[in-house]
DNA sequence: AAAGAAATCAACCGCAGCCCG
DNA sequence: GCGGGCTGCGGTTGATTTCTT
């Protein structure tokens, strides 16, 4: 079946020779996990010609792949920057918030995360974050306060777990409520991120063609994150997200933001 | 110890937007 | 203004790892 989708997409492409040619040549190409010979090919090339012109750079490294594969796999997990491991619970809560703001923007919010890509940080999101918010009672997808999920009884035993979460070790089955392929099935049910924001003509966010940008800081017991919203106009805004960690708020910093 | 289930994460795919001729 | 090429993004898949029974 495949082979002859395959095939049948050649001859389109012979017959019509003005259409658009695909990213690579698939049949030259592999495919899968990269070896570590590819990889030190890509992080040499790199290193003396710099990134960029994607496509004929597989080609020029000696690599067998495609140039899309070739930019994934440095912006992923070569490049020197890019920081590797669990994500400290400021992360945590950041993304929890700009997913809040932006919705589905990975790239935007891992704009906003240095070392981190926007692949990690969707992963992590629907491992590990969407779980936590709808165990607090929250709807991932539009972060309110869901009516079908049970509110969570007790507000610290919820935020220790998700430090626990973040934490060094690995903890299995943190929110085991659903298993993931249920938590699939609901994301088709409710709208996307950053619908309450639609549905609410007064919340609706101005233009989100944004230039974001955060500051952390940590002084004492406090916390805060700083963002500044600048839009196309250059107006700028600032939007300062509280999330102090003092005595008087035992709630979870996330839910802050529902308040 | 083994098998099955669940979780994680790297990689692929297709589409949309931007840029340039 | 239009069309084609390239890049980047987000959704999804599937292999691997870890946990549970």
């Amino acid at each position: 079946m495949d082979k002859m989708e395959e095939l049948a997409k050649g001859i389109v492409c012979v017959c019509v020779g003005a259409m658009r040619k695909p990213c690579c040549d698939k049949q030259d190409t592999n495919k899968g996990a990269w070896s570590k010979q590819e990889d030190q090919k890509l992080i040499d090339y790199i290193r003396k010609h710099g990134e960029g012109c994607w496509r004929t750079l597989p080609q020029a490294a000696g690599l067998l792949r495609c140039g899309k594969s070739c930019r994934l796999r440095w912006i992923n997990y070569l490049r020197p920057d890019v920081k590797r491991g669990n994500f400290a619970e400021d992360e945590e809560d950041l993304i929890i918030k700009l997913h809040a703001l932006l919705g589905n923007r990975w790239s935007l919010i891992a704009g906003r995360l240095p070392g981190r890509t926007d692949n990690e940080v969707k992963n992590y999101w629907n491992s590990h974050l969407r779980r936590k918010l709808i165990n607090m009672g929250i709807d991932p997808n539009n972060h309110r306060l869901s009516q079908g999920v049970p509110r969570p009884r007790n507000t610290e035993n919820n935020t220790s777990s998700s430090a626990t979460s973040s934490g060094g070790s690995k903890v299995k089955k943190p929110y085991t409520s659903k298993p993931v392929k249920s938590i699939r099935k609901d994301m088709d049910q409710v709208s996307d991120a950053g619908s309450c924001l639609e549905d609410d003509p007064s919340s609706r966010l101005p233009d989100l063609n944004l230039d974001l940008s955060i500051t952390t800081t940590s002084a004492n017991n406090s916390h805060s994150h700083k963002i500044c919203l600048q839009d196309k106009d250059r107006k700028q805004n600032e939007l300062i997200m509280d999330t102090s960690r003092d005595n008087e708020c035992p709630v979870s910093p996330t839910l802050l933001l529902f308040r």
